[in-house]
DNA sequence: CTCCTGAGTTGGTTTCACCAACTTAGCGTG
DNA sequence: CACGCTAAGTTGGTGAAACCAACTCAGGAG
């Protein structure tokens, strides 16, 4: 596959396989381990060490050294500054699953800012006021492929 | 698989296949034919086939017939309200590969208001205002599964 | 009645997810 | 120092899914 000139198709690289996302969701939530993230998701080891380690090559997810007492020095898995950012992404999928497949007894987890005003995910401005999607453009511009 | 709790794997039962994300970003950029779609992604036709049948069955997408003069009725596919939400979607992966994963000549599609204001995507609060990430919170209410 | 064209379906091959079993590298214990 | 314990993987086999090419199907045009 060459390089993709779409933004969308980039991120998807990186992030568009199978449980990369439910990773990430744990990731941003505190997980660390592999065997954290192994029961919280019931993922196959094998893939959930070849997501992994995609996550890390892409620099979303850095491993660090960590040492149990007692126990040997082991690897686990942190978030990056560019992983922080895909907390737009989960939430963006997040509050879209909440509206359109809800789930009947209500939303598990809620977005909220620190002084804990409900949250949502929208378009904003350079200000940082919101846009109605009704008024968002996609424009092309020149470097678009022909 | 049962029922999920996480909105975030609900969204994903529905849009998490290989292909899916694509087949959006060209449905909400106006693209509504079978053909169309396979020749802007170059997806194999089983494939598109199933895509298109389960963003329809999910309510994103809807079939339309048209009639071209001089042809037989077809099929075409039209982006539904829930569809356009997703713009959120497409729009935070865009933004992320934008940054994160740059392409060199430059970002090809840009986010614009009908104003022809850059715009982002980020949370906002109950008043439409920006709230920096770090403020951002994800917490859990009583229907979370211990 | 035959040709053309868009929208798929079908059959065979390759890749990927899944599962279970195995491996590896210390550390603390005896 | 040998031994067992455990987290973090790796390996090997199986079934589903993506991929590709070829084929089908429906109706209007000529």
């Amino acid at each position: 596959m060459t390089e993709q000139t779409c933004s969308i198709a980039r991120s998807l690289e990186v992030l568009g396989e199978r449980w990369t996302f439910l990773v990430l969701r744990e990731a941003v939530s505190g997980t660390t381990r592999f065997a954290d993230f192994r029961a919280a998701l019931g993922v196959a080891s094998d893939v959930l060490s070849d997501r992994l380690s995609t996550l890390v090559a892409a620099g979303v997810l850095e491993k660090r050294p960590y040492r149990e007492p007692g126990a040997r020095v082991r690897d686990s898995y942190h978030v990056t500054p560019a992983g922080h950012e895909l907390r737009i992404v989960l939430g963006a999928l997040q509050q879209w699953g909440d509206e359109h497949r809800p789930y009947a007894p209500g939303p598990t987890v809620l977005r909220r800012s620190a002084a804990g005003r409900p949250l949502r995910v929208a378009f904003v401005d350079d200000e940082g006021t919101e846009v109605p999607l009704d008024e968002v453009r996609f424009v092309r511009t020149s470097t678009y492929p022909s």
